[in-house]
DNA sequence: CCGACTTTGTGCATACCTTCACAAGCGGTA
DNA sequence: TACCGCTTGTGAAGGTATGCACAAAGTCGG
């Protein structure tokens, strides 16, 4: 296990001499304090279906359902249970034994561990096709990350508004990121542009950038990036025909070769 | 090693009797064939690195470099060098010990384990906002992915021309799809309709899709469904950004405690 | 209050992925 | 040809994530 849970764990202190205590897996050195935070023990990919759970909850709320099993919430979810309530031990224990998870409760949780419980105002760099597209998208508004402010280097575009705000001018980044306290930037810029505005993004203090340009950005390690390639996700649907393809031809060609040898059946080992 | 490699083992027989020969890690059982082929054998993970490591083979096609070595390649891809050798190996042994890849040669290779050797044409379903995008947008045209159809259930849309389509009425969508050979469908419908769409789509034999619309899709076990879900991405940001401001409020803390009590140094273990 | 039943939380085994480290192989050079 | 330096390809190790299976812990009916 290395996970620690429970609730009043967030700063765990060694202080020299009294040391010995702790059944932590790591022997702190001599005078030394230990810091260790929750946040950090929770895989990337849990995080992730959080993120999806939190959303089928909040359905279930609206439905009026106040109670779920991890058997029903992992169903819904598309995940395995085991899985599910693993994801939700990172949160920690408030399921009730016998009888499941309060909604209500389960969803100010992961609220919490997501770090929803703050405002994160996002600016979207670039409105052309893509970038009216999400100005004009309420989903973000609904769930806590309001757009804050638009960016385009078209002058013809300075000062249109996008979804009600009114774009500004590229050059003026810094000031109305700043002035907005805009934590997540957007980059829906042709390709050539992004790596150029996600400099000035993070020059502008932006921690966390989501982008939708093809291309690698290199940013600073305190920056997290996520991006949205379709291409990717278009050929990773490709690979898949493929090789679906390819086993029915194999397939094909082995019947085709039972047929003409006494074979028994085929097995397509993975 | 689990991955057989080399370049003619897509269909490996063991006719009853002859069987013994084989190094295969499972044993074949009396009066079996086995066929294994090589495309399964890639990681998921490393299937959407190839992806990437193709566009930026392409751009340096367009660059005029000729051969590249593992560790430019991984820089400009933003990967570890030895992980994108194994990702490599995958595709097979193209490289020149002492000097690098021949770009071409693994553009080339790369295009044929991804399946993009075929046209996968694309339907999307929803002309909203993000439809509207997505039919304008011609990144999908230039890399092998056209977009031979578009649906929505609007009356008004229908016959419209977008990114100079023609827009289908979605109950023509089985004959559309079939008719135009559509292997790809993507979903930018409003979440409560997406599901319908997805089912109408599947019993068009459409066995791809991507998801847009946030909701977790039902599908039977040979459709493969990929999802781009902004609410997640900007909630995993959220939760960096969280994360790090315990890390430094903890932080802070420790230094409050350290010039109350006598202490060296703090340290935040992972 | 008890016992049957349900469902959580988690130890453990397994599978998967990443990273290191280095032998093998290749081109260039003398 | 023989050597040298560079880069690939890949065992092996380590780390992370997944899924099973079950004890622990609760509910609920009697
Ligand atoms: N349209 C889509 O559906 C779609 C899908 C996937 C990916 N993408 C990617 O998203 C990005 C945007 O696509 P799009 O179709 O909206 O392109 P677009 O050409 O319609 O819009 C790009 C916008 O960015 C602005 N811009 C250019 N340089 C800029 C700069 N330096 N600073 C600020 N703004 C700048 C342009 O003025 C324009 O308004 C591209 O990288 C594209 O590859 C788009
Ligand atoms: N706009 C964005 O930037 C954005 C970003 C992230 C996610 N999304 C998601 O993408 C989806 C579409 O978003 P949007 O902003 O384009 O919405 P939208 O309302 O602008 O467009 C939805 C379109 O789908 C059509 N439609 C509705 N029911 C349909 C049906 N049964 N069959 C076919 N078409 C149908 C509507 O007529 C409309 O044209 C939503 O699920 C949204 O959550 C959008």
């Amino acid at each position: 296990m290395v996970a620690q849970r429970g609730e009043g764990d967030e700063v765990v202190t060694t202080t020299p001499g009294t040391s010995a205590a702790q059944a932590a897996p790591v022997v702190p050195e001599q005078d030394e304090v230990v810091v260790r935070e929750r946040a950090r023990a929770i895989p990337e990919a849990a995080v992730a279906r959080l993120a999806v759970y939190l959303r089928v909850l909040s359905g279930m709320v609206d439905q009026g359902v106040t109670t779920i099993s991890s058997e029903e919430l992992s169903a819904a979810a598309g995940v395995n249970s085991a899985k599910l309530r693993k994801d939700l031990s990172y949160v920690g224990s408030y399921g009730t034994r016998g009888v499941g998870y309060d909604v209500e409760v389960l969803v100010s949780h992961i609220e919490r561990i997501l770090g929803l419980t703050r405002k994160h105002s996002v600016a979207v760099v670039g409105i052309g096709n893509l970038g009216h597209a999400l100005a004009n998208y309420g989903g973000f508004q609904s769930r806590g990350f309001p757009v804050a402010a638009l960016f385009d280097v078209d002058e013809d575009l300075t000062g249109v508004p996008v979804g009600g705000i009114p774009v500004n001018h590229i050059d003026d980044i810094t000031t109305v990121c700043v002035e907005r306290e805009v934590s997540i930037g957007v980059i829906a810029t042709p390709p050539q542009a992004a790596q150029a505005v996600c400099d000035r993004l993070v020059s502008a203090g932006v921690q966390c950038i989501l982008n939708f340009a093809p291309v690698v950005l290199q940013v600073p390690d305190d920056v997290e990036v996520r991006k949205v390639d379709l291409a990717v996700e278009m050929q990773i649907l490709s690979f898949h025909v493929a090789r679906r393809a390819d086993e029915a031809s194999a397939e094909q060609a082995a019947n085709d070769l039972i047929n003409g040898v006494g074979v028994d059946r085929v097995v397509i080992r993975p």
